[in-house]
Order: C-alpha cells, then structure tokens, then sequence
DNA sequence: CCGTTCAACATGAACGTTAATGTCCGGCCA
DNA sequence: TGGCCGGACATTAACGTTCATGTTGAACGG
C-alpha cells in the first residue's frame, strides 16, 4: 500500500508499474484527453491502489499557482474575525483554494513578516485585515503580482480592492436610534486604536448628533485603553470599558444613551451601571456594536449593530477570486456593506 | 527593482547579475559556509536591491519539508478554538512554520477532504480536531509518515498523540462545586453531539453525584439539538438551550443547580429563568463552561470552568514540534490538561 | 499502395531550489 | 620542489510535476 521508509508514492511509481511514460500518467489522472480509455481506466486503478496523493508543490512549482489564499487577520478571537475566517476558507475550499492564515494581533512587525511570508509561499492572492500603520508591506504584494485584497480597513494609498462594513452608517444608525428613542446627550465609548474602522464609526456619530442639532461636548467620546499584547490576542475586555464606564459616571450630568464601540463595552457598561444602580433602558440606554452572540440574551437584551460578516468575508473571496481569474469584474473598487441596526431592550424606553 | 512583467526573481537572476553560479548564491544566502566573506556580502546586496524573495515551493520540493503546519478546526467561532488558532498560530510562527487552516463545520466529509488536502499540500505535521465520526481520514497522515496530534478529541485506535482538556475533571469540579454549594439535585444541560469531550464531562457530572451518594433521575442528562450547518460554522445558539430549558422548567420538581455545557448554554439558561421569575443563584444555581469572556459580566456574574486553552494549543504545538525534530520526547503520550473553576455569582448562595 | 491524418503514447525540458561532487589554485610542509 | 591539503567556487543531479514537442502505428482516402 505504502512505499517503504513512509515514503509516498509518485508518478513515477505509477509510470513503472505499469510500464507507460511518467506524462502518460499525468495525463490519465488529472482527466485531459489523449490517453485511451483503456490505460486511463488502468493507471486510475493503481493510482487508487497504491493510494496515490499529488505533491502540490511539484504542481504549483511548474504551474506557478499554489492553489492558496493568504489570510491575514488581526485577532481571530474578535467574533467578526472568527465568522470572517470561516466564510472565507469555506469560499476557498468551494473553490480547491487552501487557506494559510496568519495573525499579526495589531503589531506592525509581525504584518511585515506576515506579508514577507505570503511571497514566499506564493500565494495565488491574499485578503488582508492591515494594522494600518503604513502601507509599504502590502505594496510589495501588488508589485509582484499578488492579487490582495483589503477587509475591513482599507490602506486608500494602494489601489487594492477592498470590502468592508460601512463603519459610518453603522455609527449614524446607531446614534440616530438612540436619538430617535429621545437621547439628546450620547457618549461614545470608543477602543484607543488608530484604524478607520473607528475613526468611521465616531464619523457617523457625529453625522447623525450634527443633523438632530445635538451637541457634542468635550468628553462625548471616551477612549477605551487597548490591552493587546499582555496575552496573545485576547478578546476584547470587558474589563477595560467597565473602568472607562465607572469614569463617566462619576461625572455631573449623565447622557442619556451610551453606544459602544463593540458590544464587550456594552458588558462591561452593564457592570458598572449595575453597580451605580442605575436601570437600561430607563436610566440610560445602551447600542453595542457587533451583534455578539451572547448580545441578544443579556438583560436587558442589547440593541447592537449587526454586522455582516458573512457577506463580507463572500465579497472578499469573489473578489479575490476574479482578481486571480484576471477578468476586470463589474464591482466597484471600493465595496462597503451595510449592517443593520437590531432593536432590543436596551433601547426600548416606555415613552 | 522587480522584472518585467511582474515576475519574482530568482537565484538564477542574482547569480548571472553577479557572474556566479546559482548554487553560491543559494549558499550565501542561506549562511552556509565554504562561501568567501566579500562574495557573500555582494550576494546580499544584490538580493537585497532586487527584493529577492525565496520561493519556498521550490525549497520544499527538494528538502522534502514545506515548513507547514496543518491545522484542521470543527468552528473558529467557538472561543475556545479562536483561541487555539492563536497560540497555536503564534507558537508555528515563532518556529518558522506557516499554518494551513481547514475548518471542518463537523462534518465528515470535510473531514476527509481535510486530511486528503494535508496530504497534497505535504504539511509537515498536523493538529486535528477530529470530528470523531471515524478515524479512517486521518490514519492515512500517518501512514505516509505525517506527524499527527489530536487536539481536544482523541481517537484511542490511532497511536497518535494527544493533548486536551480534562473533560472529566471539568465536569466533575463543576459538579462538585454545586453540591458543595447545597445543591441535591442537578440537571446537565448538555451539545446533542456524538464527541468524547461531551461524553467526559458528562461522566465526571456522574462521579461527582455518585460519590456524594445522590441520585441521577431520568432526564437529568438534558439534550440541546445542535444546529450547525443552517449557516457556516454558527457559534453555539443559546436559543436552543433556551427553548431545551423552558422544558424544564415546566416539570413539577425544578433542580438546585443546572451545569451547562457551554457558557452559550447558561445564557439561553438565565433567560429562561429569567422569564419564569427564577432568581439566580437563590432559586436556582447555574455553573458554565469555557470561561467566556462575556461570563465575568454576565448579571449575576457566571461561575464557570475554564479551559487552558492557550496552554493545550502550546502542547499541541510543541508536541508536534517534537514529533517532526523525530526526537521521542519525555512527554506522556496523551496529556490531559486540568481546567480550573472559576467561581462567581451564578452559584454565591446566600446560606 | 502510398501519403496523410490522427489517436495514443513517449521524450525532453522546465519550474527554483538544495545537495553531492568536481575543479581550480594558492599555500603549506617535508 | 613535489605532493598534498583545503578554501572558494562551479557543475551536475535531483525533488515531482506539467507543458511543448516528438514518435509511433493504424486507419483512411485516392
């Protein structure tokens, strides 16, 4: 069944066991035509009797393509990532592609090696989540050929394909919600990252304040401390918005609604307006940002952000597809998807 | 800097520009010695200036080793898979090794592909979460000679190593603290899922009763229907334990305590309890499992087991490494690691 | 019956790298 | 001074495929 040593059999161990040339083989097994029916039937049959498994290295070797997405993510255990992941290796598999994942847990050095590595592993393309601390690793990238394309944070100085989620829309939706269910003073509790996603986010916000006439005094957007790095990506920690929380309401004057940067921050808001004994929706209402498994059960249930991570991680993959394929698609360059605002009880104020 | 054309250069490139032979260069560049110090510092520079990349598919090819680790994952938005990706991720990287992922949603099928895929792309060790549906995939990793290590699953008929979690131990501690805590009798609600993992922890729920001398009545062991494949790799919905737990709180008799499978679980959990005007941990205690990061802040906050995660995906890594260096370690072939309680409000009965 | 055609296969080269030998030449020692 | 050694490089082969191009032999038409 077997060679001896564990080694595995080749081509070649076909070819001579059945006395035909080592192309004739190649042929025969990866379906071209040329072969008669007879041989291929024969070469099929001692390819699956000695178990035969092509070394695609020999293959991408020659053919120049290794049948591989690179994926680079920044923290696999963020949930959007997680989802992200699967909907893409799903879509690469559909399409024979492999999937060589690797995490750079928000460091600029370990993107650079990330991406060094990708070339060295010739990728047919690759769908990158960049720290957005400079572009210059993932230029390489296009220099040579790779087609990339950007998720969720685009780099605008390369001109790469990009799919995201509309981090403005979703701001607005959710501030304009709140505003909608009486809020006139909102804080935002925001992660400390310097990234679009959340620049875009606070954008929104301010959309939606600016077009109700609402003021945004000094400290409407609190900054919650990132704790990368101390463990290998983390999750997001509750813990740190529950301490930014305990700040805000410490203060004069409470706003009326808070929308968190992701909903982990709504966690730990619901901790410390607990211990203040204040009461969402009632005191204070609550918008959290990703639609988290777990948001729909907490009490009160969480009024969050969906966000369509599903379809994203699709686009992407399409989009790298095509881009490998070479055809120009239709899609526009730039793609950003909506998410959609859920209503829940953390909102619900009786009027 | 770069050809025409986009195309990479290569050693062959390096060596014309240079006037040496394609193997000095190879050999200046990978450290060897018998290379003169002037002509390797000129190798350098030259690959340098051009942006050499090496082309690890023709490295591979020849050394026999693609410097790849396979890792094979049931649902990367399980937490505790998210975070084995990571450290196990971090630890290859650390080593030099890139990380083929393949997500196998509990299927067999994709089991099979998984493993056939490994064996094309010559990975040079495999960390499997099997799908437990039968062994026959993976018995053929090593029989061509693949190291192997089975993460969280074991399958007993293959010799192959194995680190996980202590199942058993879990089930039990949480068990145990419940009854310590006062509980008399206990309902486990448990993932309707044909896998050891389950099956463990659940006998450690029988030890712990058993050596307390209580009795396990019909329907103590409760089933919540799993629903993968409605979407790709779903996390798990506590709106099926929610529905499983309202059936039990319809018997006439409630239980003390409840341990959950999962921490999903307990949240489908408190809002059944929730609804029914149950108060926990007074009327009823809860116990998780998995230590989410949601749980800490759950109202009241989540006693719950949780898993070395981080410390099983470093094992898997570094048995495996030692698997492929050859060297028969010191390590016990199958390793159990311990989960630690973790205790919090969900069982704080006031006595 | 001969030239043409085409199916069915074989042969040789190539992909980019590493490993095993070869070759040259300068310097060392007896 | 002759033989030998070893450093510094070159040459050749090999890894397992695929692709482009040969080569055979039989069938076929005029």
């Amino acid at each position: 069944m077997r060679r001896a040593g564990g080694r595995r059999h080749t081509l070649r161990d076909i070819a001579a066991a059945l006395n035909l040339s080592v192309n004739t083989v190649s042929r025969a097994l990866s379906g071209k035509d040329g072969i008669g029916e007879k041989t291929r039937a024969l070469v099929r049959a001692e390819a699956e009797r000695v178990g035969y498994v092509p070394n695609s290295m020999a293959r991408s070797l020659v053919t120049g393509s290794a049948m591989t997405f690179g994926l680079v993510i920044t923290n696999p255990s963020n949930p959007f990532y997680a989802q992200l992941i699967s909907s893409i290796e799903l879509r690469a598999r559909e399409h024979d592609y492999s999937l060589l994942l690797t995490v750079t847990d928000e460091s600029a050095e370990n993107e650079a090696r990330a991406a060094e590595s990708l070339l060295r592993s010739s990728v047919s393309g690759a769908i990158v989540v960049p720290v957005q601390a400079g572009a210059d690793p993932w230029q390489r990238l296009g220099a040579v050929g790779v087609p990339t394309v950007l998720l969720n944070r685009d780099l605008p100085d390369l001109g790469y394909r990009f799919v995201g989620t509309d981090n403005e829309l979703g701001g607005y939706r959710a501030t304009a919600h709140a505003i909608a269910c009486g809020a006139r003073s909102i804080v935002v509790l925001e992660e400390d990252l310097p990234i679009t996603t959340i620049a875009d986010r606070i954008a929104g916000y301010r959309r939606a304040m600016t077009e109700a006439g609402l003021s945004m005094p000094r400290g409407s957007v609190m900054r919650v401390p990132t704790r990368r790095h101390d463990q290998a990506a983390l999750p997001w920690q509750p813990q740190q918005a529950y301490q930014v929380a305990r700040r805000m309401l410490r203060r004069a004057r409470l706003p009326d609604a808070v929308v968190a940067g992701n909903d982990y921050f709504a966690l730990g808001l619901y901790r410390a307006l607990a211990e203040h004994g204040l009461k969402v929706p009632d005191d204070l209402m609550v918008i959290g940002f990703g639609d988290h498994p777990f948001s729909a059960f907490l009490s009160p249930s969480l009024t969050t952000v969906r966000l369509p991570a599903e379809e994203v991680g699709e686009i992407a993959a399409d989009l790298l597809l095509e881009e490998i394929a070479g055809g120009r698609s239709a899609r526009p360059l730039k793609q950003l998807i909506a998410p959609t605002l859920v209503e829940r009880d953390s909102t619900a104020r009786k009027r």
